[in-house]
DNA sequence: TCCTAACCGAGACGGTACGTCGCGTCTTAGG
DNA sequence: CCTAAGACGCGACGTACCGTCTCGGTTAGGA
């Protein structure tokens, strides 16, 4: 009998369900009033589930909500990543569900809302960049690298600015809505930060960008 | 002159010392702590003025902070605009002075939280719209024109996305702080967008960008 | 030329018009509403008064009230009073009017709320007696001591005592409202005060009581 | 036993201590500064206890004030009443304990301000009735019934306007301060209450109230 | 006749208390 | 030990009303 390990754990065990029911009515909630208007409480009713444990898994309203998107995100998002050929078609490939995902439903509110809570908060910053903004980036950041020994894009093609101009782009129209995230935007971004630091030898791109 | 409006105003005017100190008090207070952690009772006690009187001219705290940003940056906006010959130094011209204030205070955390506000909002969204958003882009818009007058960018250039481009990047970085909003930044996101519509006639700028 | 004294005063003379508009506002809104749901902006508006004008004359809302029903009741209260022959005559011809005006408008709410503002305000208090409390005891005493010296009344009546058995349970009913203020009610008291100091040489009492 | 009621509460029950020290608070700031100069936040400071808890149980403050009266004055009542021989000696012993309470503390403020409130608010009234008026009266009328019952009472006596006579005049000194809540007062009133409605059986009654 | 000082209506102001709301913690009984 | 239920402390919100204060304009009496 091992102090330091515990084998066998006394008591009843965690609820899996209650973590499920919560994270599911928080992000109805969240989609349906925004991080403002929801209250731990609607939460906790909407799951069925107690506020004490709500707060015994996630020490915060914000940071349940960061979860609860989080978790709503990382089920619909397929890992899988196969090399198109270009630049262009692949950076559509990983942007497309992305954006198809934010004309569905009112996503923009809550990252909004949390983009203002990590203000704020160092650590909550730190946690969004970790679940949002880096994974975003870091399955960004090999394409343009794949482009650039393929020949597509100058050898010294500053990547980070890259990856700024394509999802600081997108999230303004998000975050701003002074003009929606359509199809053409995408692939005119996309053409934009392309072209920003092309060799030349990827014509295909104004043709197709000029289809639509 | 004008028929519709009174000439001599009833009762005891609107203090403009209450006004000035109230949005000075925000301001202050706004980058002191954010919204958020602002109250208004605190701003009430800075300005030494009564909160009813606070609560008179501004709906709520959103929009008394939202004011406050506004004035705090009409102030020190030169609205005066000069020709610099191309469209590079034109929109260096245009961005830096807000660069440099960005840098100088806190003002990241007030937009997000404004933003997050303008969410779920769309009277204070419209606001937003007008005092922050509409006024940069308005006046950015002409030196865009100017250029393809110029021959310096395409014809069928999209000013708009230019825009979203320019701004979209800095208010990317502003608010997810993952980078610093340095000079060398201004100049690599303007030469992108340019680059991004260029005819080819402005080869000044590659070096430029190049210097540093 | 005495300076203490200003013989002639200069400027614009007080406005009996407003003074007059304000307390018949002030009864209007008493009346309607009682004291604490009155605001001095509601009469100032209804008696085309501004604010500042009610206070130059009233130092306080209550105050104010205090002389609106001072006013109101100084006005329809005849002084005249003749002897009836015998007490009970006298009380009744007394006390019938202001017991009719009682019934006639809701009054008892008013001086609900004076008296409530008396507990705590000794200077109000002592207003209060001068207006309401005095005059009417200073009035009935005499009754009572005509009786003493007719010899309806025992010598060693304590007409305090009975002052406040009359004015008492008249107020008690007013007051609380678990009872009306009927005319039957009112000669019931009387008897009641004129029995338990009787001498027995009025019989006229009993009789006239009991006919209704 | 009573199937509607459920034997098992869930939750945390009501804090005992909590609603006892908010009483206990209220009472001696009512007493210490009156209904109108008490503020909530007072209590909730003084009783250890959040504000929202107050409201929580309680709708407003004067609901409050009502309840810490006659919490305070339960307390104190002995229900206990034991026949005394005569209609005198049983209403002494049931106003006097009463009296002397009055002559405590002031509870003559509160009284009057709970009745200003009741003015105005017929539900506030009726629990006024409940709490501070039936209980006194119902208590009372036995008394006078059994004097009837014995002959010491004329059989036609009207109890109900008895007891405005005997409630009414104390209430009307305590509420206007005029004259003092003496034992020689109670014995007066009392005494005049019995003689209005005497038989002739009861002799006792001057010579000891002659006595002082 | 015109000057001027006290008045007036309008309405903004400082202050104080109200009653409400939501967060995150706690205390029960029960599984 | 975990859970549901729900009471609790804390702190900010936005509202209401009081009594005071500035305005521009009005109205007599004295020069």
């Amino acid at each position: 009998m091992t102090p330091t390990t515990v084998p066998t754990q006394k008591g009843r065990p965690r609820s899996a369900k209650a973590q499920q029911a919560t994270l599911q009515a928080t992000i109805e909630l969240l989609l349906d009033r925004g991080l403002h208007s929801m209250t731990v409480d609607d939460v906790a009713v909407r799951a069925g589930v107690s506020k004490a444990t709500i707060y015994r898994w996630w020490p915060s309203k914000e940071l349940l909500a960061l979860d609860a998107l989080a978790t709503e995100w990382a089920v619909a998002t397929p890992s899988a990543e196969r090399d198109m050929g270009n630049l262009r078609r692949d950076l559509l490939a990983r942007v497309r569900p992305w954006l198809r995902q934010l004309n569905e439903k009112p996503y923009g509110r809550i990252i909004a809302e949390l983009l203002a809570e990590a203000q704020s908060d160092a650590a909550f910053a730190a946690l969004y960049q970790d679940r949002f903004v880096k994974p975003r980036r870091e399955a960004t950041r090999p394409l343009f690298q794949r482009a650039i020994d393929r020949g597509e894009l100058a050898a010294d093609t500053d990547i980070e600015l890259a990856l700024d101009l394509l999802y600081g782009t997108i999230y303004h129209r998000l975050l701003h809505g002074h003009a929606p995230l359509t199809e053409r935007f995408a692939q005119q971004v996309i053409d934009a930060v392309i072209s920003a630091n092309s060799t030349g030898q990827n014509d295909e791109q104004a043709e197709i960008s000029s289809q639509r």
